[in-house]
DNA sequence: ACAAAAGTGTTTGCAGTACACCCATGC
DNA sequence: GCATGGGTGTACTGCAAACACTTTTGT
């Protein structure tokens, strides 16, 4: 146990990419044995926080230390603090005494974070090697009050994805209006009307069509796009409406 | 100091109040010695939080030890943490030392608050004798990092106003559909026209007139007006664009 | 009678929605 | 040549915005 940390709050780190499928999130699998059964419980990576330490920076060394990313979308968006948030289940109990956490509360702030997985920092996976992708859709069940704070980084996506352009975050630098036209449907979960989502894109002018197609795919190679953020800032566009 | 409480993290209460005119903020007013002068700067309420409390019950806490008040609109907003956020100023470290604060260092939690100024327990102003409304507009400068946290108070609330009927929490029950729009324009800072706002209020089934008009008014008595919570929760307006 | 705020309809334009077929490429 | 996803236009409908005068009360 680290003296630098406040034993009593820390950070956790909900980091979401996109594949062109489905949503994913980073967890940690944390594998523990109780009644003599190994159990594999997933968690989102966080830490406590250092007494010299701004909070916010908590979060840039935690997904620093895990991916080795620095300068991408980071932001805070809710504290959780119930007293008994780590030890309403008794597996999650065993797990904190195996690691000899000195306090049976902690109150965690929760970040949420966009990767654009075609990075060569992700594409090398050289985060920690019991770190993974997991489709969002697929979670049930995570360790401590994960779901919760999982539920709750959902929800937020959800709300910003309508009013602010960051769903570019999780897209490559060039991308296709198709894939663009799936991040919006897998995240809020609905289908959209191609020619009308593609009447209103060609009305942003910060989304600009780049002298590029793509190559090497097994139909009409599409025209790429990207998002010039210094256009959006000058824009008139406060709001999104995208979807 | 009480040994019961976690030194290194507090809540902060952001409580608007709206008096038909203006939107208010409920702030404490410090007064302190500094270089042979009297400084009296306004504050939040707030407090740290118990070892054994949940964070939600300690701003629930906070605003009924200073108002009275239970059961009314609370929701975290933001948390901040940055190392130096309460001994930035040197009048805000002599205010520390002053109540023999155990440390330089705190982690604050930020909720907002939304009360009708007509309740009773508001209007005898029960509330500790430091405490008063201040006009929002009004305010350039707070201790600590406050006006940073009333800041984004404020934005948070402007960003609800849109898409959820929070509005009513700072109306008596019963109210005129002038008042309403006066309370969007104030928070909005816009001005809106009287005939397509109350177009869109008619259309809003969750508004409802009852059979009871103004007294005592020197001009035509408006019809009031309720707002039927049961109702907006099964409606199928989940986002709520009055304006 | 006058001041002060309440209350009320119509027109116009723009933005959202629904909808079906041809095109370029790899295999 | 066939499978795959890319790319395109029009008509309809409903909501947003602009705008001015009459009504009811207290003093």
């Amino acid at each position: 146990m680290d003296a630098n940390l406040i034993p009593y709050i820390s950070v956790d780190c909900v980091i979401f990419g996109f594949d062109f499928e489905q949503l994913n999130v980073l967890l940690i699998e944390r594998s523990i044995e109780f009644e003599n059964v190994t159990y594999r419980d997933l968690k989102f990576p966080g830490d406590l926080i250092g007494y010299t330490e701004n909070v916010d920076d908590s979060a840039i060394r935690v997904l620093k230390e895990l991916t080795g990313l620095e300068n991408i979308y980071l932001e805070q968006f809710n504290t959780f603090g119930d007293v008994d948030r780590i030890t309403r289940k008794e597996r999650d109990i065993v797990w904190l005494n195996s690691i000899n956490h000195p306090e049976k509360r902690v109150i965690s702030i929760a970040y949420f974070s966009l990767v654009k997985i075609d990075r060569e920092e992700i594409k090398q996976a050289k985060f920690a090697k019991n770190a993974n992708w997991y489709p969002v859709s697929g979670i049930t069940e995570l360790a401590f009050d994960h779901k919760k704070i999982l539920d709750k980084a959902l929800e937020v996506l959800r709300n910003k994805l309508h009013t602010q352009p960051i769903g570019f975050e999780l897209l490559p630098n060039k991308f296709t209006l198709s894939q663009l036209q799936k991040l919006y449907e897998v995240i809020l979960g609905t289908t959209l009307d191609k020619r009308n989502f593609r009447k209103k894109v060609s009305a942003i002018p910060f989304i600009i069509p780049l002298n590029e197609k793509q190559k090497g795919v097994a139909h009409k190679p599409a025209q790429l796009y990207r998002f010039d953020q210094k256009k959006y800032i000058r824009s008139k566009y406060e709001k999104l409406y995208l979807v």
